[in-house]
DNA sequence: GCCAACGTTGGC
DNA sequence: GCCAACGTTGGC
């Protein structure tokens, strides 16, 4: 049976430190393996409800100011994170084995980056987004689901036409 | 750099 | 199963 199900809407968030979203954008054919997520909440997202070409908003975290930068899709679906498995990775988790991963990650691919990135601060004030996980005082959940109506009015003030 | 919030670990 | 200690996240 075919099964046709609705694009999901996510918020991923990296340290532009560490990759940047012109760090993906600059990627060859604008996408990367999101590795390096060690939260069995967000794993459980990306490993049991990402679909192909569900929409991400891309956040900066620990940056001047925290900001939502842009866009990207889902590329490829959960496969497992080989970097949990890498003893030289900051990320390496002995716990994870090759035939049992622990840890999972998807690829993700460069869709838009912003004319207007959106501050913590800015989306706060507004209406719309109240309740948004990424606004949760002490939220630290790095993979998020988002609604739509958070996701279309983030993206309308982001990126204007 | 500070610190609140959070998730994980491990003793009991 | 409880919970204190610890390490990490991430805003400020």
């Amino acid at each position: 049976m075919a099964v046709t199900t609705k694009t999901k809407y996510w918020l991923m968030k990296t340290e532009p430190d560490v990759f940047s979203i012109d760090d993906l954008k600059a990627s060859k054919d604008g996408s990367t393996h999101w590795d390096g997520v060690r939260n069995y909440l967000a794993r459980n997202f990306m490993r049991d409800q990402m679909q192909w070409n569900d929409r991400v908003l891309v956040y900066h975290s620990n940056a001047n100011p925290s900001c939502v930068v842009g866009t990207a899709r889902i590329c490829k679906t959960a496969y497992p994170d080989f970097t949990a498995w890498d003893p030289q990775d900051p990320h390496f988790d002995p716990k994870s084995k090759a035939d049992h991963p622990t840890w999972y990650m998807v690829d993700i691919q460069f869709e838009s980056k912003f004319s207007m990135p959106l501050s913590l601060a800015q989306l706060k004030e507004m209406p719309k987004l109240e309740g948004m996980e990424l606004l949760r005082k002490g939220s630290r959940l790095s993979v998020q689901p988002v609604t739509k109506l958070q996701f279309d009015t983030i993206f309308k003030l982001g990126k204007p036409s």
